[in-house]
RNA sequence: GGUUCCGUAGCUCAGUUGGAUUAGAGCAACGCCCUUCUAAGGCGUGGGUCCUGGGUUCGAAUCCCAGCGGAAUCACCA
């Protein structure tokens, strides 16, 4: 019931009934026809010429003359140079609102049972410190994502692999013992993630002064400037210290490992509160801990199996030369595992317990080169969809004044910028008095949402793969393109929708098809029909700025139609009842717009 | 140096399956609009070599090539 799709089959017929030629109908180009020209949709008649053998002009006004003639949605059309333009009848506008009306999952493809399985990577924490403004944007994207490609008619599992085992989480441990007094998340108030985080940046700062004291002594012994830095920090006491407990962990020993265990479990009781706050949550949640053997063992498998080559120092490698890139280290000369093989063991998992058709791995750009090489390794290891994973690549956050450097203390916490974006939220809201009849509870709520929608739409309004720059300043700005301005109107046409009940008028289930439909009504209508191409699109692309910015443009064009046409107070009944349909579905759009992006919306603010 | 990505208004960003003499928003600046459905709003003014140079085309911000600028990566870190 598209209009476009309508309108381009019966373009094809046109053409095969005055040229007697076929043409297919991506050959068609139906666009919006631009604001100071006539019409609504206009076709672009210039790849016919060779089929017509005659000029722009007249092509395009022998197909408009045959479109009014024998399409009942076309009413009229006028030429312009090689463009045809189309104005769509009255009663067509009418039956499309109708139909958008009467579909209360409208743009949204419930998945079947056979439908592709597609598995959703995102997050990705490591357990030493707490979640910044990259993780915020990472869970966002995927959270979005995730949905939007449900939201086409797939089955999805969100997945999160938590890098629990390492030199990091030991390097917190060590320090909780030596300067940790037994502090708990109980003991000091603190979140547990940031207590971790605290004690592995009082690592460094410790690890960081037994270097220096010992840089003097290398250098003494001759060595550059370079080599003594390094030296000293693989010889400093603690780093040995930290990897001496990482074999101890290795090999399973019970008082490290109840440790690890301890710490960790504080580290995700923090998580899962960040994770509540910005409203994400996933399905299966795998641990580095539990599937590095399964790498090893799956590399050794392929090293059997030729796939790999062993160096003479016992380090097993992967050739990629053929492919155009390097070889690739899988295990190390002692025999331990890296990030790759982790990666590998993951998936193997996965594909055991899921079948899987796609995999989409949200992971920042800086590891484009270790997917490319997940990719081919995982192909070559027999994966079916090893080759055609997607690394959802995004770009990092900027600030102004740089990157997000933990050393230099520039890295934005996650849990803090959440809770000064719902400060603000609630000190604005409280200047424009728009708390004034509310209760506490309800202030609450809606500071929580218009804060969290603020910060969500900030994150994801942007281009993933692009780099952005997160000014704090400004991401509290609630004007213009933001989420605040999109919920803005939501409310208000909630409000409408309510006083309309309030005073007994019903909102129609169908409007009556004698109305007549004004150009900004015709506008507003097209716009709502382009949802469902806004959200395949996205899942195509795997872009929810693609999303807010429909959002935006919608709430933005609802915004002048509110301000230049009354609503309730419209004399004509059938013209209300159409406004109020129209306004009810922007709405309607907009909240699963925005639901698909994690953007809650509230009925007042 | 190799590979990948990016370059649009003072700033932050849209727009790219090639389309229309004026390339769009927001912020910032200036001006107007609250006895009328929520002014977190609307309307208006000023502001652009769409990085540069070639090419393909009836037509290029969009596609191709070269160059310039920026980012990431090329670890027995994860």
């Amino acid at each position: 019931m598209n209009i476009d799709d309508v309108i381009t089959s019966s373009v094809v017929n046109a053409i095969r009934q005055l040229y007697g030629a076929s043409v297919t109908e991506q050959q068609v180009q139906l666009q919006k026809t631009k604001k100071e020209f006539e019409g609504h949709l206009t076709l672009v008649v210039f790849p016919f010429l060779r089929l017509s053998h005659q000029k722009p002009e007249e092509t395009a006004q022998q197909i408009g003359l045959w479109l009014q003639q024998n399409e009942p949605a076309i009413e009229k059309f006028n030429v312009i140079k090689g463009f045809l333009n189309l104005s769509i009848s009255q009663c067509y506008w009418l039956k499309l609102i109708n139909s958008i009306h009467a579909d209360k999952h409208y743009g949204v493809t419930e998945a079947t049972a056979d439908a592709p399985l597609v598995m959703i990577e995102y997050s990705s924490p490591n357990t030493n410190k707490p979640l910044h403004l990259g993780h915020v944007r990472n869970n966002l994207l995927g959270w979005a994502l995730s949905n939007i490609i449900k939201a086409c008619g797939n089955r999805i599992v969100r997945t999160n692999i938590v890098n629990d085992r390492g030199i990091h989480i030991c390097k917190s441990m060590l320090a909780w013992l030596k300067w940790g007094n037994g502090e708990t998340p109980q003991t000091t108030g603190k979140k547990g993630d940031h207590l971790i985080g605290d004690y592995y940046v009082a690592f460094d700062k410790h690890y960081r002064e037994e270097i220096s004291q010992l840089i003097p002594k290398f250098l003494a012994q001759g060595l550059n400037e370079e080599d003594a830095k390094t030296k000293a920090e693989q010889e400093a006491p603690l780093i040995k210290e930290a990897h001496a407990m990482l074999v101890k962990w290795e090999q399973g020993d019970p008082e490290v490992r109840a440790l690890w265990n301890k710490m960790n479990s504080w580290v995700y009781a923090g998580f899962d509160e960040t994770y509540r706050a910005l409203g994400v949550s996933f399905d299966k949640i795998y641990y580095e801990s539990q599937t590095y053997l399964v790498g090893k063992a799956e590399v050794e498998k392929g090293l059997k199996e030729g796939l790999f080559v062993r160096h003479e120092d016992g380090s097993v490698w992967a050739d990629l030369t053929n492919e155009g890139l390097d070889e690739k280290l899988l295990l190390r000369k002692d025999g331990t595992s890296v990030y790759m093989t982790q990666d590998i063991g993951t998936a193997k998992l996965r594909f055991q317990d899921y079948p899987i058709d796609k995999m989409i791995y949200v992971v920042g750009n800086e590891q484009n080169y270790h997917f490319q090489v997940l990719s081919l390794l995982l192909d070559r290891l027999g994966f079916k969809w090893g080759k055609d994973l997607v690394h959802f690549s995004y770009g990092m956050v900027e600030l102004p004044n740089g990157k997000m450097k933990s050393r230099e203390g520039t890295v934005v916490d996650a849990d803090d910028l959440i809770a000064e974006m719902i400060r603000t939220a609630r000190q604005t809201s409280e200047e424009l008095g728009k708390f004034s009849d509310m209760s506490s509870q309800e202030k609450d709520k809606i500071a929580r949402i218009v804060g969290l929608g603020a910060l969500k739409y900030f994150l994801l309004k942007v281009d993933a793969r692009k780099n952005m720059m997160f000014n704090p300043a400004e991401s509290i700005d609630f004007n213009g393109n933001t989420g605040p301005f999109i919920q803005y109107t939501y409310a208000r046409i909630r409000s409408i929708l309510r006083k309309a009940q309030e005073e007994q008028f019903a909102v129609p289930e169908t409007v009556a098809e004698d109305i007549e439909v004004n150009q900004k009504e015709q506008d507003l209508i097209q716009h709502l029909a382009d949802f469902k191409t806004a959200v395949s699109q996205a899942g195509t692309e795997y872009s929810p700025s693609t999303i807010a910015n429909y959002c935006y443009d919608l709430v933005k064009e609802y915004n002048q139609f509110y301000h230049d046409y009354s609503i309730l107070h419209e004399e004509n009944i059938g013209r209300k009842q159409l406004r109020l349909v129209i306004s009810e579905n922007v709405a309607k759009v907009v909240r699963t717009g925005m639901d698909l992006l994690g953007i809650e919306m509230p009925e007042r603010m």
